[in-house]
DNA sequence: GCGACGATTTGGATCGGTCTAAATCGCGAG
DNA sequence: CTCGCGATTTAGACCGATCCAAATCGTCGC
C-alpha cells in the first residue's frame, strides 16, 4: 500500500498546549499577552508557538468573543484614481488600527452593490465604509444592513438613511474656483460636465451659482452643460459651449477628468486653454499638475479623506456617539496655468 | 424599574428553527438549499428567514467546514492606477466566484508587507494574490506563509519561492517598442528609467538589448539611464541622455510614468517630443492616450490581468495542479504620436 | 502545623454554524 | 395489520478559540 501523503494538519492551540504540558486556556492567555501567566510559562509557550509555526485563528476567536476585526470598504469605482487613493488611505489607517479591509467594488451598479454588500456582511465586519454607486436606494440599503451595523457614507449623500456622512466641501470648492475666475476678469462663465443626478454635481453647481450671484453676474442656463464624468464624453460635449453668441470665456468643470476632456475638445476646435479660454477642475488628480497647461483645480486630498473615513468609522464602532454625524472635509484651490484672464476684444 | 433598552440580539439559526418548530439542522439544510428538505418546510423556513432578517454567519460556518470564502490581495502600491485597475479586476472576478477580497496595501515597504500578511493570514484566506513590494525577501515570505497556502505572485518575480507566477511579457513588450523605433529609422536609442534592482526593469532592458542586437545596432552603456519610476525623478534625469555627443534620438522608457516625466524634461530643455525626439512608454495608463503628444506605449490591460490572476488562484485552490506554474500575459504595442522618425541632420 | 491569601492554572461550557449517524414518517406491498 | 423502504428530520459531537468559576500552588503569619 502506498503511503498516503497527507497535508500536515494545521497547528492549533491544543497542539501547543500539549507540547508544553499546559492547558489550552493558558496558551490562550499567552496569545493575548495576559499578565496573569508567569514569565516562565509565557516563554515556554512562546517558544513552542514559534517552533511549530502556529497561526492564530481569528475567525474562531471572534466567534466566541462576538467581535470582529474587519471593516468592509465598498467603492463605486476603484479604477478611478481618486477612489483608489481613498481606498489606500482607508486601508493604511485601518491596518494601523489592527483591522483588516474587506474590499468590494461595485462599478457604479446598484445591483452589484447590493450583491457585494450581501456577501460582505455575511463575513461579519465590525463596520462599513461605503461610497455609494450612482442611483443607490438609501431605503433599500438600510433594510439590507439593518440599524445595528456602524456605517460611514462617503462622498455621495444617501437619502433615507441616518448614517454618518463624510462629504467634500463641494459647494465651497466650486465657489472658490468661480471666484478665482471672476477675479481674473471673467464675466461669462460656464459650468461644464457631470450629471445633475449626482449630489456632488448639484452641490458644485450650487457653489458656482452662489459665487456668480454674489458678484451680481447672470446665470445663463444654456451654459450649464451636462456630460458623463469622463474625458471622452467631455471632449465630445465641448461644442455645446459655443453653440450661441456670445460664448463663455471660462468654465468651471465638474471634475478633473471632465476638465482634461474639455481641454482636448478646445484644442480640437482651435482654442488654446490657458491662453484664450480659462478652465478649472476638481479633485487634483496627479495628472492635473503635469498636463499642458497644468490644470487649476480644487484639491481634496483623497488619501487624507481615506484616513479620515477610517477614523470616523472606528469612532462610530467605539460607539461613544449616538446621533449620526455629518463631516465636511476642507478643500483647497490649486492655482496653475489653465486659468488666464479673458481675451481683450 | 426602568425597562432596560437592550440592542436586539442578532438573529441566529436557532431563532429561526424555534420559530418554525424544526431543528437547527433542517434550517441549515435550507440555507444551503439542500434537496433533502421538503418543499413545504423549505418555504416555511425561508419565509421566517426573511421575516426575521437573518444574516448568515459565514465565519462560524467556515470554522466547522474548515474552508474559507475569502482571498487576500496584497498590493504594493494601490495609488498607482495600474495596480488599482488590477485590484478592480481581481475583485470583480472573485466576487463573481462568490469570494470576498481581503485587501492589504504595502506602500512598497517590505516591513509593512510582512505585518500586513501576518495580519491577513490570521483571517484564514483560502489563497493569496500578491504583487510584492520592491525588495521583498522570498525566503522570508515562504517561512511566513508556509508551504500550504495557495499563492499567486503577480508582476514581480520572488526568488526563493515555488509559487504560481503571473508575469507580463516585459522582454517582448520592450522589444516591440524598440523594433518600432528602429523601423522608424532610429539608430541611437536609449533605455530610460527604472531601477535595475527590479526584475521587470531587467526584463525590459533585456528585450531592448535583444532587439538592438537583432538589428546589429550597438548598445551604448551610458544610454542606459536609471531613475525612480516616477514622473518627477524621470524629469530630473532627462539631462543624462544628452551628457555626451552624439546623443540618442529616441528612448524606450521603463514605463508610462517615466515616459511622461521624460517628456516634461525634454520640453524643459527646448526639445519637442514626437517631433525631434521619439519615446515609448509601458503600461498604457489612461493618461497615455491624452497627453501631448499622445504616448506610444505597450498596453498590458491591468484589469484583464486582475481577472486572470483571480482565475489562476482559484484554479490553484481547486488544487488540480501540483507543480507551480508560470504564466506570461501578452502585451500589445499601441502606436501613437510620441514616436517619429529621427531628425535629418 | 494550619488556614489564608495572592498568584497561576485549568476544566468545561460556549460562540453559530455543519456533519454524521440514527430516528421518524408515510405509504404501498404482502 | 405489519413490515420495509425511501424520504425527511434530528440529536449531538465538532470546528478552534474565549470566558468563567473553581482548583491548585506556594508561602506567610501565628
Amino acid at each position: 500500500m502506498p503511503s498516503r501523503v497527507t497535508a500536515p494538519r494545521k497547528v492549533i492551540l491544543v497542539d501547543i498546549a500539549q507540547a508544553c504540558g499546559v492547558s489550552r486556556a493558558t496558551v490562550s492567555l499567552v496569545l493575548r499577552s495576559s499578565p496573569l501567566v508567569s514569565a516562565q510559562t509565557r516563554e515556554l509557550v512562546q517558544g513552542e508557538l514559534k517552533r511549530q509555526g502556529y497561526v492564530y485563528n481569528r475567525a474562531a476567536a471572534n466567534l466566541r468573543r462576538r467581535s470582529s476585526t474587519s471593516i468592509a470598504l465598498v467603492i463605486n469605482d476603484l479604477s478611478n484614481p481618486f477612489f483608489a487613493e481613498f481606498a489606500a488611505g482607508v486601508d493604511e489607517a485601518l491596518a494601523a488600527a489592527g483591522y483588516v479591509t474587506l474590499l468590494g467594488s461595485t462599478g457604479e451598479s446598484p445591483e452589484r452593490q447590493h450583491a457585494v454588500l450581501a456577501s460582505l456582511i455575511e463575513h461579519g465586519p465590525a463596520g462599513l465604509i461605503i461610497s455609494p454607486a450612482e442611483g443607490s436606494d438609501g431605503t433599500r440599503l438600510s433594510r439590507l444592513l439593518g440599524a445595528e451595523t456602524p456605517v460611514l457614507v462617503f462622498n455621495r449623500e444617501l437619502v433615507g438613511t441616518s448614517w454618518d456622512f463624510l462629504a467634500l466641501d463641494n459647494a465651497h470648492g466650486a465657489a472658490l474656483a468661480t471666484e478665482h475666475l471672476i477675479a481674473l476678469g471673467h464675466r461669462r462663465i460656464a459650468f461644464f460636465g457631470g450629471h445633475v443626478g449626482s449630489s456632488s454635481c448639484r452641490q458644485r453647481r450650487l457653489g458656482f451659482q452662489q459665487a456668480l450671484a454674489a458678484a451680481k453676474l447672470p446665470i445663463e442656463p444654456s451654459w450649464m452643460v451636462e456630460s458623463a464624468p469622463t474625458r471622452l464624453e467631455a471632449a465630445a460635449q465641448a461644442g455645446a459651449l459655443f453653440a450661441r453668441d456670445p460664448a463663455p470665456t471660462a468654465a468651471v468643470c465638474y471634475n478633473d477628468a471632465v476638465a482634461l476632456g474639455l481641454m482636448l475638445g478646445l484644442v480640437a476646435r482651435g482654442r488654446s486653454p490657458g491662453k484664450d479660454f480659462a478652465l478649472t477642475g476638481f479633485d487634483d488628480i496627479p495628472e492635473a499638475a503635469v498636463t499642458t497647461p497644468p490644470l487649476t483645480t480644487v484639491a481634496v486630498d483623497p488619501r487624507a479623506r481615506g484616513r479620515q473615513a477610517a477614523a470616523l468609522i472606528l469612532a462610530r464602532i467605539a460607539g461613544s456617539r449616538r446621533t449620526p454625524k455629518n463631516t465636511v472635509a476642507p478643500v483647497q484651490l490649486m492655482i496653475r496655468h489653465s486659468t488666464c484672464p479673458p481675451p481683450v476684444v
